[in-house]
RNA sequence: GCCCCCAUAGUCUAGCGGCCUAGGACGUCACCCUUUCAAGGUGAAGAUCGCGGGUUCGAAUCCCGCUGGGGGUACCA
């Protein structure tokens, strides 16, 4: 089933193996699960797999929960992966701290060390942010920092390291020359970074654990990584994993750095601070996840010039790395708003009303768990809010005067609602009592028969519908803006309804 | 500072040398529908394709420079 697929250029190798490898640090922001989605399309497309593997080597921004929390992000959108921490796979384990308690790494240190690619530094951490500062103060226009056991034999390294001083592992970056690589977005065009604006990076810490750069790359390559998607703001860095890969003597994966996500106002990388962007901040409000899932393909990727709302199926099928683009998307709050709200109107009523449940509990509106009749009345309720909802947090707000009567005065609505433009108060209280009376007197409890009921009564009393029905509006809910009237009036019952327009009427008395 | 990446309306994006008097979407505004609000429909405003040079019969599309934005510059990822 692997093809070969040319587009534009860009030749896909199948079967193709991808990875997303956050670190644990705290929730996943949405920018975080973008990438996570790529990678998965991806591999869902070419029929490859997509593997989850948690890169926790820093010890201190560590966080208890965190990778669960991070699982859970992405399963919310649908995302899953064939192999990974919880589900297991033949490269396992897929966490970094246990690989290395299992000594994985080690050889490969060993390896690089005994081909004289790296060294043991033992420059700390103090000494060279001195260095640095001094190299700022005489005005040196870049500090690239090299040990200077890089040119020692090997032999005098490991005996000052058997004499207990602490020491890192360094890559012995070449002094002349320059790397290149190409990345699957970035066009074919080379990218290309002189060696002398490198330095020599950590690659073991004086923990003992590695760093980023090393770890990942030798889990890459052991579990049979193809393709690299991962954020842009990696490519500085890829000089670097290039040139471990020459040093291992291993073929490098294919790169494709996707565009970052800008913050919605003003500039910079999406970040919590000026963006709410946690991604179960997004579930908490009553997001679908296919809207989301929908939303973040979209977010450096599109299919053509008009095709916008498409299902999981069709964007597996349509996406491919050569639509992914170079420049970065911004952070669209509205539009994922708008593209949630197309979501919710497309979902059958029943699946609406299951889905605000949840919602309309946790405002206290409604039992917790709800009640069979709690869900009965919740999905005869539903047809007046399913178009005009875009978030399903908005479910409590729309519908609490269902659950609760509005009462007018301090506290509640204001009584002059009831009084349209060019009315007085007498004569509102005056239709109210009519209204009253005509309601009493329907027979049929229904929509139907209901607006006939007042259409009638607007008539005989010479006052247009639109008055009319506005001053019954706020009476039975409080407030001007509401769900037709009609289905209001027939979901609230005959009592309820009588008892709220004598409510209304004796407050304009 | 240095290095790297990017550049079409307020925002997202289509465009890969002639199909572009630049298409779609969000947002904004108007009108229609209408008991309010939504939804839906119709339409409008909004881009000298960042600027300046080239290449070409022809450039939003290719090249160079500039400017702007973003990222990186850690014993973080």
């Amino acid at each position: 089933m692997a093809e070969l697929e040319t587009d534009a250029m860009i030749e896909i190798k199948a079967p193709v193996r991808v990875r997303f490898a956050p670190s644990p640090t705290g929730y996943l922001h949405i920018g975080g699960v973008r990438t996570a989605l790529f990678n998965w399309l991806f591999a869902r497309h070419y029929g490859g797999q997509f593997i989850l593997r948690i890169e926790d080597t820093d010890e201190k921004r560590f966080v208890e929960g965190a990778a669960d929390d991070i699982m859970a992000s992405l399963r919310w959108v649908g995302i899953d992966w064939d192999e990974g921490p919880d589900v297991g796979g033949p490269h396992g384990p897929y966490v970094q701290s246990l690989r290395q308690e299992q000594g994985i790494y080690a050889p490969y240190v060993e390896q690089l060390l005994a081909a004289g690619h790296a060294y043991l530094s033992f420059t700390t951490e103090d000494e060279l942010a001195q260095m640095r500062a001094e190299a700022e103060a005489r005005g040196v226009k870049a500090f690239r920092f090299r040990g200077p056991e890089r040119d020692w034999p090997l032999e005098r390294q490991r005996e000052l390291a058997a004499s207990g001083r602490p020491y890192t592992v360094r890559l012995k970056t070449p002094l002349t020359g320059e790397t290149s690589f190409t990345d699957l977005i970035r066009g074919g065009d080379r990218i290309t970074v002189q060696h002398d604006q490198l330095q020599d990076i950590v690659l073991i810490k004086s923990s003992g654990m590695p760093v980023y750069h090393f770890a990942h790359l030798v889990d890459d390559h052991l579990m049979g990584i193809t393709h690299v998607l991962r954020s842009e703001e990696w490519v500085p860095s890829a000089p670097y994993h290039v040139l471990l890969y020459q040093c291992f003597g291993w073929e490098a994966p294919a790169f494709a750095h996707v565009p970052a996500i800008l913050r919605s106002d003003g500039r910079g990388k999406l970040s919590k601070r000026k963006d709410d962007v946690a991604t179960n901040r997004f579930w908490e409000r009553g997001y679908l996840p296919e809207a989301m899932f929908n939303y973040l393909a979209l977010q450096g990727w599109s299919y053509d010039d008009k095709t916008e709302i498409m299902s999981r199926d069709e964007i597996v099928e349509r996406f491919t790395i050569d639509r992914v683009q170079a420049s970065p998307a911004r952070w669209n709050p509205d539009k994922l708003r708008d593209m949630n709200g197309i979501y919710i109107r497309r979902l059958p009523v029943a699946e609406v009303a299951e889905r605000m449940l949840p919602f309309l509990a946790k405002a206290g509106l409604i039992g917790d768990p709800p009640s069979d009749e709690d869900r009965a009345y919740v999905l005869q309720l539903t047809p007046m809010v399913h178009e005009r909802l875009e978030e399903l947090q908005q479910a409590p707000e729309l519908l609490e005067f269902f659950f609760r009567a509005p009462q007018p005065g301090a506290g509640g609505y204001d009584p002059a609602l009831l009084v349209p433009k060019k009315t007085e108060p007498s004569q509102a209280h005056d239709w109210l009592r009519a209204v009253h009376a005509a309601l009493n007197a329907v027979e049929r409890w229904d929509a139907a028969t209901l607006e006939a009921a007042l259409r009638e009564l607007g008539e005989s009393l010479g006052v247009k519908p639109g008055p009319l029905f506005g001053t019954v509006r706020v009476a039975v809910s409080g407030r001007t803006v509401a769900p037709p009237l009609f289905d209001m009036l027939a979901a609230l019952g005959r009592d309820e309804v009588l008892a709220r327009v004598a409510t209304a009427a004796a407050a304009l008395e």
